[in-house]
DNA sequence: CGGAGCCATACCCTGGAGGTATCATGGAGC
DNA sequence: GCTCCATGATACCTCCAGGGTATGGCTCCG
């Protein structure tokens, strides 16, 4: 499959009619109806529903132009990106970080960063793992995980460790408590995030286990606002890292358990033993200054 | 451009050296040079600095194949999407919203359809004029923005008049109390969004210029995000709906305003005259349900 | 029932993608 | 400083697939 065939497709989904689409795209009928048919076939889906007056789209070529537009106008922005990037020869500098640190400080260096004038911001979530590689293959500069992974490659430094907190539905028996794990081990358990396996959730059974605790799990879920919405639903409770209770919602209140040293780590890892480019140096003191924050319980 | 160069330069950017990359794609190497060429040419920008040992990545390289990853990846997931989407049967529903209505009750609207089994739910950010045209096209299905639009296919609902409320910096002078839109006007004012036009921002310049309130704009921003940034940073104050107060930040407070009649609507947009089909309904209830809680002060 | 509108099929033609052979270049090793 | 080798660039050829033309077949409409 070829761009040209997205390009044919929406404007055959847009005109839905292929004399008229072929017109518009400066070509003849019979090859637009061959790129069409060369397309479904190769997506493995009826797009359109053929009548003898005109086409229709079918729920799946619905599907499928909504998303081949915003495939285009991405392949778009990123050429015209590409060339200011270009020409203003400012520099790209990548960061990767797990869903859970992102709730926090972590928008604050973004938001720093992206104020400078010669560095061009590229984010990516990437679990801890695959930021290693990222990192190695200079996909990124810099990665923000919850578990240390050894490589020889890349050094790790441990930010600060997170308490946990439990998220409870309002009115709760034990929201305005301090519980401890066996007291919460009493309720069903909204795991997250379900999927990539290792993670948070892991943890949090593990915690559980350690301590002899059964626990029932009620449902999984694979991001924190599905997690959210079905504790605020009262199907279940959950653990999340301290940062996550900046994600204020009705329904949910969030409280410190008793047990001490449950925590969770925010790590940094970056290439080891590689100069630190200008960039580099301004994110450092711009961490330096939220991590000394986060520990004197100031914010800025 | 055809994603054949975009898959060939991904190879590339990995291999950082053209006879394996060419390899690895089981072609030779000169076509293989030929066509990263062609792209370069296409995109205007140099992607490698060439060397006899091998290449590198310019940072304009690094951005492209960031994106360009992020680009194929998306390709196959729509791919693979629609063909699971063309097998199970299930229909598309497609809903348009402005930002600025997504952070109270809607994402209930859409966590909820997204569990029924026979729907695929795609998301479209569209501001409120895209919205009439998406709906004609049938991208989309609902809209919701914050204006009324007259077209004659496309029918529209008030569900509710939202308040408005001041987002101060902690500390501001009039953090506690509620202010009136004369005492505001006394600080600079953080607008937003700044682009497009027409916009929340000009209904909160016209609020003060009709009560004769001249007002300093000390910054413009384009995404709340900036704009609460702005506030914490104590460049200004701004109005937001008061939905955006379910994003609470460090930093900022809330207050309501003491003027009476300062609202913003939330208006629903359909096509007109057409038969709701099932999902449609499911929809409608679910709506009508968000629409009366919020009524009633009442919350899921 | 005939015509208009539309998509599909059959067949041809040509541009460009890919192949082979070879050159140009610069760093490594002696 | 010379040679060798790895690597990318260039030149030229081949052939296939994308696009064109002609036409058939199906529906809907008057």
């Amino acid at each position: 499959m070829e761009l040209r065939h997205l390009r044919y497709f929406c404007m055959v989904a847009e005109e839905l009619n292929l004399t008229r689409a072929a017109a518009k795209l400066h070509m003849a009928q019979p090859p637009l109806s061959r790129q069409i048919k060369q397309l479904e076939s190769e997506v493995g889906a009826e797009l359109f529903e053929r009548s003898a007056r005109g086409l229709r789209l079918t729920p799946a070529g619905q599907f499928f132009h909504e998303h081949t537009l915003q495939i285009l106008d991405k392949v778009d922005t990123t050429i015209a990106a590409t060339q200011r990037l270009a020409r203003s020869k400012r520099v790209m500098f990548g960061i990767g970080f797990v869903p859970s640190v992102f709730y926090g400080q972590l928008p604050l260096l973004v938001r720093e960063l992206r104020q400078k004038d010669n560095v061009e911001l590229v984010l990516a979530e990437l679990t801890t793992v695959q930021q290693v590689k990222a990192l190695k293959s200079g996909r990124i500069d810099l990665g923000f995980g919850r578990m240390r992974i050894d490589d020889p490659d890349v050094e790790q430094e441990n930010l600060f460790d997170e308490p946990l907190m439990a998220a409870l539905p309002e009115g709760h028996p034990l929201a305005d408590t301090k519980p401890t794990l066996a007291q919460l081990a009493e309720y069903p358990l909204v795991l997250f995030p379900a999927q990539p396996r290792p993670s948070l959730a892991d943890m949090t059974l593990g915690l559980f286990r350690r301590r002899g605790l059964k626990v029932t799990v009620a449902q999984e879920a694979n991001e924190l606002q599905t997690a959210l919405a079905l504790v605020a639903s009262e199907i279940g409770i959950t653990l999340v890292p301290e940062q996550v209770k900046r994600v204020q919602r009705d329904g949910i209140v969030y409280v410190y358990l008793a047990d001490p040293g449950l925590t969770s780590p925010v790590i940094c890892s970056r290439r080891k033993g590689e100069a630190p480019s200008p960039i580099m140096q301004e994110a450092n003191a711009i961490l330096e200054v939220l991590v000394e924050n986060r520990r004197s319980g100031r914010y800025p």
